[in-house]
DNA sequence: TTTTCGTAAGTGAATACTAACTAACATAAA
DNA sequence: TTTATGTTAGTTAGTATTCACTTACGAAAA
């Protein structure tokens, strides 16, 4: 299924580990290779290249949010609201439960540079951004949203609202609760968009 | 009135310069003497290590952040909105006229690898998020923000989509106008929280 | 004369990556 | 069935280069 080898995405797991815990810096091939118990030539048997082991981590987890998105199944009496609610539930799962993807994913700095890696990083970032455009679009369209502000801008608000409320989670060490509190923000953005 | 001499504001400003160009893996010794036109041990003449550069570097923004927020005069004919534009128009003009700030300060990810840089840029954080905070209180208070989402909640909303703009300025290049994208966003968001 | 601010020429440690080789195993011709 | 050949995935022991930082010294202003 997947076009990677299960060696590969065992190295891509540990770097992305390693980011989260210790920052790019961190990321050498010696501790990499430490991590996974191979020597550092091993390493280079799966991937060409460090950037290569970077961009395909970010190929990687970019396929499987549209994946994972895509495959949502929406109920008939599920409003847009409610369509907009079961994609970031979707996404603050899968960052509860590997939170280490938010490290790399969220990281548009670390990658500067690198130009092949900060377009990745846009590119995943341009999904997201197409999902809730999409959203917020039919919901003014069907009535069920109101117009007081245009689709660029409520969808600026509505990506940025959640990118904040998973950073704070982040710079509070994964205490608090991500789903708990995106659902929050979430319905408070709601609160003020949908019609009455 | 500062506590830096001249010649280590010109060395902070010529790093975040080169950390806003090419990254912060680019920020070497070595190439930041080259952009002032000193040698290596020069520098350490004036900060006794890399870090310091740093660290230094964030403090002197977040002094002149506080002086500059603390220093707006608000008009006795100022609504509660009105002083919250202010505040972020100010903010967005210290970014227009020196967009390499944005990229250091917006940066929680890129100091991951020492705890004194990322928690300078947390304090940066903070400090931000009370202006907002105390705002929205009022607001709330005062009868002129409406009490459909609790004080918390509207802070990162408001936050997040005031980030969110920013680093969409930041990612095309500083090309779109930063200001009065930012006006939009935070008009769009104050529309739906005032009291009509 | 002392202090300040600079330089040239290093240092050891770390980095991404490579060279050369090997054990284990699969395939298929003899 | 044995033997030859090739592949996969690993090893040890390096390479050249880059890094933050230091030592020892010079010029010139206070």
């Amino acid at each position: 299924m997947s076009e990677f080898t299960d060696r590969q995405i065992e190295i891509m797991e540990a770097a992305t580990n390693r980011i989260s815990k210790y920052g790019i810096q961190n990321l050498t091939i010696k501790t990499l290779a430490e991590d996974i118990g191979l020597s550092e030539p091993a390493l280079y048997r799966h991937f060409k290249s460090k950037n290569e082991i970077l961009l395909s981590l970010l190929e990687y987890f970019k396929m499987e949010m549209k994946n994972r998105i895509q495959s949502i199944s929406f109920k008939p009496t599920d409003t847009t609201a409610d369509e907009l609610r079961a994609i970031f539930n979707s996404q603050l799962q899968t960052f509860t439960d590997k939170p280490a993807i938010v490290s790399v994913i969220f990281a548009e700095s670390i990658f500067h540079f690198d130009e092949s890696l900060s377009n990745k990083v846009a590119e995943i970032m341009d999904l997201m951004q197409e999902y809730v455009l999409e959203n917020v679009k039919k919901g003014q369209e069907n009535g069920q949203y109101n117009k007081l502000i245009g689709v660029a801008t409520l969808t600026t608000i509505i990506i940025g609202g959640m990118r904040m409320t998973v950073l704070k989670w982040k710079l509070s060490g994964h205490k608090s609760n991500l789903i708990k509190e995106g659902k929050t923000v979430l319905d408070g953005m709601l609160k003020m968009i949908e019609k009455k």
